[in-house]
DNA sequence: TAGATATTTAGATAATTTTCTAAATATCGC
DNA sequence: GCGATATTTAGAAAATTATCTAAATATCTA
């Protein structure tokens, strides 16, 4: 996992914005738009951002392209905290 | 808790290296940046950039600034990221 | 108090990132 | 195939961030 792509991808609000916009499920890349005032060209640069940290994956549905969260990087986030940080009950990681 | 701040913080690489230095205890700002290949100024907006998220805590003793996590604020993260991504066992959040 | 050490602040420069416009690519419906 | 819609790519401008040097502040020791 590119813990720096992570956490890059992370720090920008309108990125935060899309993968909550994105909890209820897969939209497509104009669904996610409707929601910011900001150019396709410039959602795009963010999509591939996130596709790019592997933070969401995405699927052409004919004329469209489906945005979709990959939780499973969620749990490599934690740990990547885990890490970070001291755990209270047990010796730190690695 | 400030989110755009936190995640801010943790987006460059030396801030989140700084942080795993102190998983071991509290260390002066000398101690910290002696492992950084970069300027006392430089460290110093790191340290400002680290603080104003209330990732680390400062305390004064005597010439020395001792640095130390914060980690109340780990809880929060954690929190934080289980609001923006949608949890598996029980319905996403707010 | 004067000089030394530790750290921060101020201001400037360099690097990165966000955003835009314009143009390219892909798919659809006719 | 052609025109319309959806999205991305390219390249440039604007905004933000990281870093530096120089100077300021705080504390220690002699």
């Amino acid at each position: 996992m590119k813990q720096q792509e992570v956490f890059k991808a992370m720090a920008d609000p309108t990125r935060r914005a899309i993968l909550k916009r994105l909890q209820g499920g897969p939209l497509t890349a104009g669904e996610i738009g409707e929601a910011f005032d900001i150019t396709p060209a410039s959602l795009s640069h963010h999509f591939a951002v996130l596709k790019h940290a592997d933070l969401v994956r995405t699927e052409r549905r004919g004329q469209y392209i489906v945005y979709s969260l990959n939780s499973t990087v969620f749990e490599d986030l934690a740990r990547m905290l885990m890490d970070l940080f001291p755990t209270k009950g047990k010796a730190g990681g690695k």
